[in-house]
DNA sequence: TCCGTTATTGACTAATGAGTCCAGAATTGC
DNA sequence: GCAATTCTGGACTCATTAGTCAATAACGGA
């Protein structure tokens, strides 16, 4: 054994993300990263490797929180398809700063595409989760009579899922809690008129 | 009068707006613009100002033709509801790579959100173009009993806006052409179904 | 205590970033 | 053809970029 690492790496990991998140992968520096961190440069190149290895750990963290959280709301009410109410409100942040800063992951989308083959990995894995619970759900929704049985379940989990991605978009763009909340509902509720 | 402009503005703006597009405001270098625009260094601080000032100008050229495309695609068919699905399914490309390019204005958002009062004063005033023309087409909608008369407009309109905001994302994520056009359908139908 | 290993620090490099300067070229009005 | 004006090309500046190096510091095991 040797010198032992004198911060800690998770929390500097989340600090990174933190960054990347706001600005986004061009625009953060190494030095903002650095100063965020609050670790040395050569500490952050032994640690991470480079700014896409770290920008993908940080990513990889966003993803596995948010689809833990996003799961847990969907499974967290009686009523299957208040669940996924609870899902797609959930993600709308009640306060501004936090809603302003928009989700992680779209961003990633939107700044990258699919020209990254380790993002597209990633966001295919934590994508493929959530909607594999989504699925689930909707077919107890539909076992509960909540949603009418010719309802394609695949394509209500896409509708969902863009829902969601719209949502973020809006939030980012400066839509109230209120218009953000009421479209919600109302995507919600076409699901349940069916 | 004096010697005149070897290069056609119009045409450089164009393709300024294609790069910015493709990469975004911050991955986009000034060499990049000079080598895609086909101009001296000088004629575009000249031109155009800075980088940022040609954003904008890029962004508002881009917007300008959305806004234009989009409302004459809703306002192409004699059914009113039909007028709105055309324009859910119209931002859809045919062809993968532009599909996959996603929408710039999305992009912007992502970008910078709510820090650029140009962009904001850019986005109020596009977005609030299609917005009108949304509420005027509901409201005929609505009128020619498309869809129900409880149907609050100004919601709807909001869905709409935010199942488009979706669909960009879920375009430059990768989504199938199918896919996409059967989650904007999926959308429009349930505004019928109420 | 001493050695091997790993962490830290800050200086360094080489490339690239946005934006400027200037000398020469091209055009119109006269 | 000349003058005034504007455009063009390329060299230039200076800040910032991502990433490296080498010297030193701190630790665990023997």
């Amino acid at each position: 054994m040797a010198r032992p690492r004198e911060f800690d790496r998770d929390a500097a990991v989340q600090r990174a993300m933190s960054v990347f998140w706001r600005k986004g992968y061009a625009a953060t520096s190494t030095d903002d990263l650095l100063r965020a961190m609050n670790i040395g440069r050569q500490s952050l190149y032994d640690t991470f490797g480079d700014k896409h290895r770290l920008y993908l750990e940080a990513l990889e963290r966003y993803q596995r929180e948010r689809v833990a959280e996003n799961i847990r709301r969907l499974r967290s009410t009686a009523s299957p398809l208040a669940g996924i109410e609870a899902l797609v409100i959930g993600i709308i942040a009640a306060d501004k700063p936090t809603r302003e800063r928009g989700c992680m992951g779209v961003g990633s989308i939107c700044e990258f595409g699919n020209t990254d083959p380790d993002l597209v990995t990633l966001r295919t894995r934590s994508g493929g989760a959530l909607h594999k619970a989504l699925i689930e759900q909707l077919r107890h929704a539909q076992a509960a009579n909540e949603i009418g049985a010719n309802v394609d379940i695949e394509r209500a989990a896409r509708f969902v899922e863009t829902t969601m991605f719209g949502l973020q978009v809006a939030a980012k763009a400066g839509a109230s809690l209120q218009a953000l909340r009421d479209t919600a509902a109302f995507a919600i509720a076409s699901l349940r008129h069916r």
